[in-house]
RNA sequence: GGAGGGAUACCGAAGCGGUCACAACGGGGCGGUCUUGAAAACCGUUAGAUGUCAAAGUCACGGGGGUUCGAAUCCCUCUCCCUCCGCCA
């Protein structure tokens, strides 16, 4: 949500800024709006003022035993007047509320502008693509043939985009999450183990609604909804509060939940892309200042994962026309997939200044005492089914087993993935 | 699911129709006096939103609605928490 005084103050540069990430909300529309707000509530507060002061009035009159049936009347006649205007009020407010809430953030001015993900900016490439001396199979074939990925049966029991891991498969996924996990509390991140069916207030606070309602899964009956990603209730942990200590790091597994509405057809062989996958999701909540340090810091804790598993990978950093709804500056990291020849989005890292924070109210006290907006980041760290993708792809022998990354030995109790 | 009890500032809590939201009283936090230092004691300080250059003003006692000239206080409703009973991993 932006702050619609600074709309107010800063209408062009804001229209611009808006053009470059191809959001064509009409601001001037929403500016009138929020100047018939100003002016109707200047009208009720004086009215109120009035009529508060005679009520006062007759409770000194009452008890000197004075008359007060005249006052009496014309506060009650001032009273309808103020009911008339305090619901024409509540009816601007939401609709001012309901505008804002679709207009996007504001992106850093350190973003590159560009129409679409052609002009985003590569800022970094780890690690050397493994080269094979054989025609290296696709994770989906390697997770068949070796029998510990299994998406015909998933499609019997519930239907397409699922994935059932088997034996050393589901074993892998479940290393990974340690793994993670336990990478990332070493880091200093607290672990948070949380509901996966979040309530509309928390969807609205990190920004997916109103806007992404189609991409939920709701559940039937409630007013549930499956959680898209674990920062849905990490973030929304300190919600309506005003926090004494800030530079909050958690973490957490959760399995994500997505309709993949727009994406028919892609990416439906293999993990890219489930209606249901794992990730773990790290979350910062910091003061205004550092908000630009930490989003640097918690995109190194997520490639430290990518690092220590000895995958290659690049960062990019999203152009204006690319950046999701809420942020104000991502970083995409991307791992190689030889299947794809390609790299595939792995994480993606985060700072949503203070847009978050204002609509789900997560506030601090400055040195001064005085409240502010805090400010919010993310990262995944990482999703957890495409890292399986990704080590079956890079760590494939020429006899079709996958070797185990050395870190994950540990987890995993063996040094090799066979039949 | 049944029956009760709650929701007020960082925490506990008073208030039960106008004098109590510039929110009593405790506790905590912060600052100070005293002390070699600490404890104790004492003194001071600490609270939302909106508005404004600054004020004034307006709003805020879980959310929403109602009664009243006037509601933290009365009524309705929703949400959440607690206790007991029932059911149940």
């Amino acid at each position: 949500m932006l702050d619609i005084k600074r709309i107010a103050e800063d209408k062009d540069n804001i229209k611009v800024t808006l053009l470059n990430r191809n959001c064509d909300v009409d601001i001037d529309s929403v500016l009138v709006l929020y100047n018939k707000l100003k002016d109707a509530l200047k009208k009720v507060e004086t009215l109120k003022e009035k009529s508060n002061k005679f009520s006062a009035d007759i409770a000194k009159f009452k008890k000197q035993g004075k008359d007060t049936k005249d006052i009496v009347k014309m506060v009650a006649d001032d009273k309808s007047n103020i009911k008339i205007l305090d619901q024409s009020i509540a009816e601007l407010e939401k609709e001012l509320k309901s505008a804002l809430a679709y207009i996007p953030n504001i992106p850093d001015s350190s973003v590159p502008i560009g129409k679409d993900e052609s002009g985003n900016v590569e800022v970094l490439v780890f690690g050397d693509k493994p080269k094979f001396d054989f025609s290296p199979k696709a994770h989906w074939d390697l997770g068949n043939d070796l029998k510990i990925l299994d998406q015909t049966t998933a499609a019997n029991i519930t239907g397409s985009r699922f994935c059932i891991y088997r034996g050393l498969g589901a074993r892998l996924e479940r290393s990974l999450i340690n793994f993670m996990l336990d990478t990332h509390t070493k880091n200093g991140y607290t672990e948070i183990f949380a509901p996966f069916m979040v309530n509309a207030d928390s969807m609205f606070g990190t920004g997916q609604l109103p806007k992404f309602e189609e991409d939920m899964f709701k559940v039937a009956s409630t007013d549930y909804y499956l959680v898209p990603t674990a920062e849905v209730t990490l973030t929304n942990m300190h919600s309506q509060q005003i926090l004494n200590q800030l530079n909050l790091s958690y973490c957490a597994y959760s399995a994500c939940f997505r309709k993949e509405g727009g994406s028919a057809g892609r990416d439906s062989r293999g993990l890219i892309r489930q209606h249901q996958f794992n990730k773990i999701e790290l979350v910062k909540i910091c003061t205004q200042e550092s908000s630009q340090e930490q989003l640097e810091i918690i995109t190194k804790d997520a490639q430290s994962i990518l690092q220590l598993l000895e995958l290659p990978y690049r960062i990019i950093e999203l152009c204006t026309g690319d950046l999701g709804f809420s942020s104000a500056k991502t970083y995409d990291i991307e791992v190689w997939m030889p299947s794809y020849n390609r790299y595939v989005e792995i994480s993606s890292c985060s700072n949503f200044g203070d847009f978050q924070s204002r609509r789900s109210n997560i506030k601090y006290r400055d040195s001064n005492g005085k409240t502010k907006f805090a400010h919010t980041l993310n990262g995944s760290g990482l999703a957890v089914g495409r890292t399986v993708a990704a080590i079956l792809e890079n760590y494939q022998q020429n006899d079709g087993t996958i070797t185990v990354p050395k870190v994950l030995l540990p987890y995993m109790g063996t040094d090799k993935i066979s039949l």
